[in-house]
DNA sequence: GCTCTGTGGTG
DNA sequence: GATGACACAGAGC
């Protein structure tokens, strides 16, 4: 039974941002370009599925390419004909603006003839539009199905009621070309859970083409998992076309196919290109997604990879089972048990993930006129808030605004936001505080939106959101903690976040965006740098010791001994004398912070929780020996424990001089860029330590892209395979004393883990790493002299005994005037 | 030194 | 059937 949450009819003056029609329980859409579209509704429970027809159409600024038609052509209320192409609706704008949405029966044949009149008037054979730049604007036919009818994903749905399947493969190697898929997890949110496997090579193709029938049949609405995208699809697919076993995971009624498209994921870090999966009738989605995006507000999360993040969220379970990626085949051919509990915990976990994470896209998908996968993973600017205001002022018969036409977009260049470093070294007593939603609120306060927005849709929605976000803040906290309800208004609180802060972002995303305005971004910075600076003087006046600041927050310490409720009064007491409609907020208190560069610091919490920030203080080289070393290192620092950093040089340093620490220890990973043939050609000239770690263990033949690790020993460098070969016995066939040649048997000679655990490293060279690439990571902590004697790598006293003893060095402290 | 490219994650 | 949110290190010039 599905939880009708607001059933009530749309407000007109929500529109813009919830589409018009009521529809409930859309969960999938499928749209060909030939003007077929495919429904799927969840129904008290059951799924339907119904046929439509949408009239594809695009937007244009001219109707110059398709003039020619003639007789053809027809505006959209005249002449019933059959030999009538295309037809056209003028919308209401100003010249330089989209003023004419053209329609046909048919995508290709609306694609066809405009690029046959661009071609006569260009003089030159057009292939695409994309060709005639932005004089066309267009989206894909599920946005161009939902933005046309005003329905959207989701409406009258809760989180629960959708159903949702994880599944996680567990593989023989990171690399399908080097592997295969022994193990399959799966479950989904209505109790089911299933392990599949292929103990030999030869059931590999039983099992993808069992996990292909098993999801038809379950038939989810949503499938799971973690970096979903970015390893279990592709290595499904590449595996499936090994074997050819066809990859039938949709819903029936569609192609049952996976199709796959190139894409370029821009989001954030996510900026390269990658294979976007689709299915019919299913929103796949990829946790890491979610995970990525909380982490942009909150830069907080010290690894995106399940197990942490599960850590992180609180959703991991004690009886959790935890095995090193590279030994999960290994332990799977002694333990198999325990490898089938940790693929269940994988999926499991990924559950928790989807529940904690995916209520706030959940409810885009709710606003948005897209696809509820692409909503999970779109740029919130471009990909979302755009969409919707396109959508608003088609409803309104309004031409959305051309900006190639106009300056205004580009000769905003403008300043961002401030960055201030004001001192470094180790404070103690931080807080933190910074303005809520500084950009958006200053939008709205001095009414800044994009000028080319005649329709004023930019704010008016802006300001919506700020309103309905408050009050679904308030009705999350309402109601029972975890109830259904709650869980509903957080996530809708958090989706409405979401778009509120792309909005500034998306008015200077440049001339691309079809509402941007560079002068008006710049003007929010401008107003935004002077908030920040009242801020920083009220601070100063009050003989606070400023840290650093950056953009709409600030780290300061307080005196020795202040309570919480003093630093709350005093962030407070500021906060009253800033404009209204600009809060500041109190946002956490620390027991230290070593500040080393702009953006680049640590905290120590008061529950003596290590926070790192800004590379600067992670290893980037990422010997495991050299990460623990900084992060117990930091943490002794930021204590004023010097004698303890002291004391964990040593020890490391002659963890190293007596090889106490296995290879695997001292390893760095890299990722090979090059083809065999041709770093071979490039070898003489310049030579590289992984395909040399490569070529030293035999191995000539590599693919692009396979991440190779190796450490240093004083001959040359060693590969540390990440898996172990399958079939690890050999025939060797020996000539015997009797000169009979007979099989001989024997067990692969060396499996990764022999070589993990070998001491043949260079120890003076790890000596120079750790003190060059790490120790050096807290040099901002101590004065010049007191670092040089902390980490000097032997432990004689100096030459002219001059130093002082190690117990009186002081860190550099960050102190109050 | 500067610009360009790659990276995050997955077994 | 595309995006348009980073922030840095390392390679290549």
């Amino acid at each position: 039974m599905q939880t009708q949450i607001d059933p009530t009819p749309i407000p007109i003056e929500d529109e813009y941002l919830f589409g018009w029609n009521p529809t409930p329980g859309i969960v999938s859409v499928w749209a060909h370009r030939d003007g077929r579209a495919l429904i799927w509704r969840r129904v008290n429970g059951t799924v339907v599925r119904s046929a439509e027809h949408y009239i594809p159409w695009l937007l244009a600024t001219s109707l110059q390419d398709v003039k020619y038609l003639g007789d053809a052509l027809q505006p959209h209320d005249e002449h019933a004909s059959h030999k009538v192409v295309l037809r056209y609706r003028k919308l209401n704008g100003p010249a330089s603006s989209y003023k004419y949405l053209l329609y046909a029966r048919e995508s290709r044949l609306l694609e066809k003839t405009i690029l046959e009149g661009a071609g006569h008037r260009l003089r030159r054979p057009l292939n695409m539009i994309n060709e005639l730049g932005d004089a066309y604007y267009r989206v894909g036919p599920v946005e161009q199905y939902l933005m046309s009818s005003g329905k959207v994903y989701f409406r009258g749905m809760t989180y629960q009621d959708l159903h949702r399947l994880q599944f996680d493969l567990e593989t023989t190697a990171l690399d399908p070309h080097r592997g295969r898929i022994f193990l399959v997890a799966i479950r989904d949110n209505h109790g089911f859970e299933r392990v599949l496997e292929a103990a030999t090579p030869e059931e590999e193709a039983h099992l993808i083409y069992e996990l292909c029938a098993l999801i038809r049949e379950r038939d989810p609405d949503v499938i799971e998992n973690h970096n979903l995208f970015g390893f279990d699809l592709p290595f499904l697919e590449h595996r499936a076309t090994v074997h050819r076993v066809p990859l039938e995971i949709g819903r029936t009624g569609g192609p049952m196919v996976m199709e796959s498209y190139q894409e370029t994921l821009a989001v954030g870090p996510e900026a390269r290109k990658r294979k976007r999966f689709s299915v019919v009738g299913r929103e796949l989605i990829d946790t890491m997604d979610a995970v990525r995006r909380h982490d942009f507000v909150v830069r907080d999360i010290p690894s995106y990879g399940l197990k942490e993040v599960a850590k992180y969220f609180r959703i991991a379970s004690p009886q959790r089972v935890y095995i090193e990626g590279s030994d999960i085949f290994e332990t799977y051919q002694k333990n198999p048990n325990l490898v089938r509990r940790y693929a269940m915990d994988d999926v499991t976990e990924v559950d928790g993930l989807s529940q904690r994470l995916l209520g706030a896209p959940f409810a885009l998908a709710g606003m948005a006129p897209r696809r509820y996968e692409r909503l999970a993973s779109a740029g919130p600017a471009m990909g979302i808030l755009e969409p919707i205001l396109v959508r608003s002022y088609l409803r309104r018969d309004a031409a959305p605004p051309y900006q190639a036409a106009q300056q205004s977009a580009e000769d905003g260049l403008h300043e961002g936001g401030a960055v201030h470093l004001f001192a470094s070294g180790i404070a103690e007593q931080v807080v933190k505080a910074d303005v809520a939603s500084l950009y958006p609120s200053l939008m709205r306060t001095f009414r800044i939106g994009p000028s080319c927005d005649r329709l004023g849709i930019f704010l008016n929605i802006l300001g919506r959101l700020t309103d309905l976000r408050l009050e679904h803040k308030e009705m999350a906290l309402q109601n029972k903690r975890h109830s259904i309800e709650s869980n509903h208004h957080a996530a809708t609180q958090a989706a409405m976040k979401i778009l509120i802060n792309a909005a500034y972002g998306y008015m200077g995303a440049g001339k691309m965006a079809l509402f941007a305005d560079g002068k008006a971004a710049g003007e929010v910075t401008r107003r935004g740098r002077a908030i920040l600076n009242s801020i920083l003087d009220a601070l100063r006046q009050r003989g606070m010791a400023l840290i650093e600041a950056d953009t709409d927050g600030v780290y300061f310490a307080v005196p020795r001994g202040w309570s919480a409720a003093q630093e709350k009064e005093l962030v407070n007491s500021i906060a009253s004398e800033l404009p209204a409609g600009i809060r500041l907020e109190y946002e956490g208190r620390y027991r230290a912070m070593l500040s080393h560069e702009v953006k680049n610091y640590a905290l120590l919490t008061y529950d003596n929780r290590l926070l790192v920030h800004g590379v600067a203080l992670r290893s980037s080289r990422a010997e495991p020996f050299g990460d623990r070393f900084l992060r117990k290192a930091l943490h002794c620092a930021m204590v004023g424990d010097v004698v303890g950093v002291r004391n964990l040089y040593l020890e490391t340093v002659s963890d190293l001089r007596n090889r106490r620490l296995p290879a695997s220890e001292l390893a760095t990973r890299v990722k090979l860029s090059k083809k065999p043939e041709t770093y071979m050609e490039a070898r003489n000239s310049h030579q590289e330590p992984a395909y040399e770690a490569l070529l030293g263990a035999g191995r000539t033949h590599w693919e692009v892209g396979e991440r190779v690790r190796f450490y240093r020993t004083r001959k040359g460098y060693v590969w540390l395979p990440d898996e172990t070969e399958e079939a690890p016995i050999v025939t060797d066939w020996r000539e015997q004393a009797d000169g009979k040649v007979a099989p001989q048997t024997k067990t692969s000679l060396v499996t990764y883990q022999d070589i993990a655990n070998r001491r043949d490293y260079d120890v003076e060279h790890y000596v120079q790493v750790l003190r060059n690439s790490y120790a050096a990571r807290l040099s901002k902590a101590f004065s010049k002299e007191a670092f040089e004697q902390l980490f000097r790598a032997e432990q004689q006293p100096s030459l002219f005994d001059v130093d002082p003893p190690i117990e009186s060095i002081e860190p550099l402290w960050i102190r109050h005037n």
